[in-house]
DNA sequence: CGCGGTAGTAAAATAAACTTTACATTTTGT
DNA sequence: ACAAAATGTAAAGTTTATTTTACTACCGCG
């Protein structure tokens, strides 16, 4: 079943670009774990709006940097 | 068991400032239901990003705006 | 080639988000 | 006071996030 809210995430880009820091020093850092920083990075799922602020927090980025909604045409009851 | 990272939230005040929204409106605009409305609003959870990134969009701000990280002193590893 | 570090994947288990349903309390309008 | 709408609480159940563990592939280094 995928998640009701599909989000596109740039955390490969912006961990690269904070000094291409690695899964696991992110994941530390963050207080996570490497498989976490991995499946959001691989958008299997979206996060907490907590770690989600975490993350942002370490790669210097905002949360609307770092996830955006997906647009999904046609799919919408409104 | 309380959350890892405690977030202290603005939704009220904001849901209130976007035309005095019911939290029912508002949960039925994102998707939700006016009980997970509640319960972020009260504090018991933090919303998955996507459902916040959504709640931020109808209210008319941003993630920031609406969600903190609360500091905690003392509690730090590094 | 063998080794250490990084990244990708996956399965099982646990924790937390989110839903559904139901009921009590407070607020608002007449 | 009465009714209706909005808010607060809660318990049980489903789904998703997150952890733990473990295995594979790629790359630079000796």
């Amino acid at each position: 079943m995928k998640p009701k809210y599909d989000i596109r995430n740039a955390l490969r880009l912006h961990r690269v670009k904070a000094g291409d820091m690695t899964q696991q020093e992110l994941a530390d850092r963050v207080g996570a774990t490497r498989q976490t920083i991995m499946s959001i990075e691989k958008g299997r799922y979206n996060p907490s709006v907590g770690l989600a602020l975490r993350i942002a927090k370490v790669l210097g980025a905002s949360i609307e940097e770092l996830f955006e909604l997906e647009e999904e045409e046609g799919d919408r009851d409104g």
